[in-house]
DNA sequence: CAGTATCGAAACTGTAGGTAGCGAAACCTG
DNA sequence: CAGGTTTCGCTACCTACAGTTTCGATACTG
């Protein structure tokens, strides 16, 4: 029997999540950050923008809620820290080259400015767990790894938020050097 | 005499640059990328809308003369490139801590990414003139200079995007650190 | 069937970027 | 001073988008 612990009554949900999601990203991607409105978003999703607003509460949760299923749980690493580093190095950059992550970073950074819930948002979805898993696979204390995300991911942004494209491998690697000067 | 070429006929042009881009600033740290709107910017400024956009097309375009003027030019260096390096992430980060800089960034970064006419300023006007400046200081290639700027700026950036606090004392020594990694 | 909650479409509100028109002000030349 | 030119600042306006409200239709439960 399949897990239901209490079916409420009513017409039930659709599951629209992952389409939303990944239509959000897509929009960005094509239009900016301004550009992807939401009903753009819901057309591209094959949804009505109110069934997005029952969900999400603003455009920037809903964006901040995409670039947390674009990036996922950090990959599994059991080696040693250095080599650690490096293969988190590239996840970080495979994910900031992802079609409308930088956009809707750079979209979402703006809103925090002046939005404290948005700001907390991307404290507990992104920035901590990201943090938690730098500390156990890099052997570093707290401090360090918030400092290690920053460089990493502040880096691969700032690249893509000025010249529009992504870094090259040689760059990647003089990132790694860098990032592995905090190590010890 | 004064240094007048030819003075043409009509009205001249009183100087509310420096008010406006001030205010700019000011607007933006007190109310966010988005709650700077150009009626308040004037106000601040003591001047009109229509004559802000007189001088400048966009919000963005207004917004990237305002973080120009802010950095000002580089700082003069003349030693050792390690000693210039830790001399110039420390004018760096002095700079993005400036009210309103971080913020503003922010919401110029979103905004180029989709307006290339914008990320063509963004380049010409902050990135070429800094990276060269980094090439002679730091005795330095083009892409190492790139890499740099990135690396510095991302990481301070990104610490102020998330946490909306400056960096430590420490924070910036490790971040020194990372960056003379890529010297050489 | 009665009750309930969601869906989707449309209409609506408020606000902000950007533009147009215009009288007044500040300079020029003669 | 007179006539020409350009900017100033103000108001009114247009367009677009975030977010809300309304409502009939739909898909469940018991």
């Amino acid at each position: 029997m399949t897990a239901e612990p209490h079916r409420s009554p009513g017409r039930p949900r659709v599951d629209v999540d992952p389409a939303v999601l990944a239509a959000t990203l897509r929009t960005v991607h094509e239009l900016g950050y301004a550009g992807a409105t939401l009903d753009r978003i819901a057309a591209a999703a094959g949804t009505a923008k109110t069934t997005i607003y029952r969900r999400w509460s603003s455009k920037g949760t809903l964006v901040t809620a995409a670039l947390v299923s674009a990036f996922g749980p950090l990959p599994p690493v059991a080696g040693e820290p250095r080599q650690n580093l490096a293969a988190l190095v590239r996840w970080g950059a495979d994910r900031v080259a992802l079609p409308g992550v930088a956009a809707a970073f750079a979209g979402v950074f703006a809103e925090a400015v002046s939005d404290p819930d948005l700001r907390r948002l991307l404290r507990t979805q992104l920035q901590e767990p990201y943090r938690r898993g730098l500390e156990q696979a890099l052997a570093v204390p707290t401090a360090r790894a918030l400092l290690i995300v920053d460089l990493v991911v502040g880096t691969l942004l700032h690249r893509r938020g000025i010249t529009g494209e992504p870094m090259t491998e040689t760059d990647l690697q003089q990132l790694t050097t860098a990032a592995r000067a905090l190590l010890g």
